[in-house]
DNA sequence: ACTTTATGTTCCGAATAATGAAACCGTAGT
DNA sequence: ACTACGGTTTCATTATTCGGAACATAAAGT
């Protein structure tokens, strides 16, 4: 039987099941037992099993049999490490991150797009952590949060299109664009002023000014933020830092150009 | 056809195939093309090209059309942060490793076993705050490395078997034990006093102390190291803070016993 | 201009591995 | 003893992967 329109390939046969199970297992962000990453998988349940057997055998994900219950793997820490690394944007920002913290004293953060979502590379933090975990690797949404904003206002129209498919708007907060002509309207605004404000959209009480990390054909391949609270800071008092961002973003941009990994 | 002794699968079919050709990515530590991959490959062209294919479809490679080559993907980056966040060492161990730093002002490794070799999963650095991915993640060689010794010390005798063999031996220094009945009898010493030394047996001018971290069966779940350079310290003066990685790796140990993912 | 060489991509029948319904096993509850 | 539940194994069928070889493309050599 031939078909005159090859249906889209989406699931890149057994390998990309496999990474489905993977996700599904890290979705949970907490140890889970076989029953329930079946009940929440598309596949069945013998399917199930051995993709899990296999990817445990692998080390891509950690079968506790104490608990009968799995976690992603040690494996993918290892593998995340070589990722980091040899992104062109991580580890070329650090050190301008590293001054940026010593001049302004606020919590900075790095994020790049991952499938229409935030995924934070790097983060800064001038006193000591209140957080518990370390935050690169860390995801968050793309339509309400500084860094993602100004990653969407700064993409290639066809790429920006998927993206903004993937958005899922919850309104988080009373100021949250929980509309896709909303979040289109702020885009432009942003793309014209080169730059993206957090008012209280994803938390309360939590604002952020983000700027895009542009390459030469003014795409982003990252953002920058600076995020304050309203106990500190109002967002007029946060615009103040504005210039200090982008003069880091240019540098970073900069050196992200004429970088090659050594050889 | 039947077979008296089944091979043992070491294949894991395609996905164990993907995952191969993923670290062999990994294993470049710099971008490369088609060409260099598959010569390092034991699979056939087509095949290579096709995994490729997938992984980078998939996000877990980045395919650079520019320079045509191949880096680890970003979604590896993600998965991490799940597992590390996850797994129960890390997490468990980091307000413990904070203290200790406080207290020490000395730079401290917190390292698990992988497959024989050493995978750091955190680093505190005296002067330098928390450095993510830069450092976590990291491998290095189990047979010379303070951290390595003191988990291959208190290792199920099996697995302990295993690791050795996975062992490749190389004297990076006068010092390295670089054949396994040295290393063997270095490691029942270690078994004995509980805490191993790198004389500068990996690198000229670095020692250390490092103490496994001991689950109820007095195998080690993790290991503690505190590196200093010669010019800092001596043997003897690096072993006077013994005791305080001692009274931390027991707090470490207490706090993974209890410790149950929050529901 | 015309080989040659190196590198990357596509084809397609054969070989193999993945599939998934169903049966099975062990444990706990009634 | 029976039933329910979570997990594991089996096995004939089916779909996917395999991989040699042909093809494409772009430099480099003559």
């Amino acid at each position: 039987m031939t078909r005159l329109f090859e249906a889209k390939k989406t699931s890149d046969g057994t390998v990309g099941k496999a990474l489905v199970m993977l996700d599904l297992v890290a979705s949970f962000e907490r140890p889970v037992r076989f029953s329930e990453i079946l009940s929440k998988s598309a596949y069945p349940k013998a399917t199930v099993y051995r993709l899990l057997q296999t990817l445990s055998n692998q080390s891509m994900l950690d079968y506790n049999a104490q608990t009968a219950t799995y976690i992603p793997g040690i494996r993918l820490v290892r593998l995340a490490h070589s990722a980091w690394r040899q992104s062109a944007l991580a580890p070329i920002a650090r050190p301008i991150l590293d001054d940026l913290t010593d001049t302004l004293g606020e919590t900075l953060h790095l994020a790049q797009m991952d499938d229409g979502h935030v995924l934070y590379v790097d983060k800064r933090n001038a006193e000591k952590p209140v957080e518990m975990f370390s935050s690169a690797g860390k995801t968050g949404p793309g339509y309400c949060t500084g860094v993602g904003k100004a990653l969407l206002a700064f993409m290639p129209e066809k790429e920006q299109a998927r993206a903004l498919t993937r958005q899922s708007f919850h309104k988080y907060t009373a100021a949250t664009l929980a509309d896709l002509p909303a979040l289109k309207a702020e885009l432009l605004e942003i793309a014209s002023i080169g730059m993206a404000f957090d008012r209280e959209e994803h938390e309360p009480g939590i604002i952020c000014v983000a700027v895009p990390i542009l390459n030469g054909l003014n795409h982003a391949i990252g953002a920058l933020s600076l995020t304050s609270t309203t106990s500190h800071h109002s967002l007029s008092s946060i615009e103040r830092f504005a210039p200090k961002l982008q003069e880091a973003a240019r540098k970073i941009s900069d050196a992200a150009k004429n970088w090659q990994f050594p050889t």
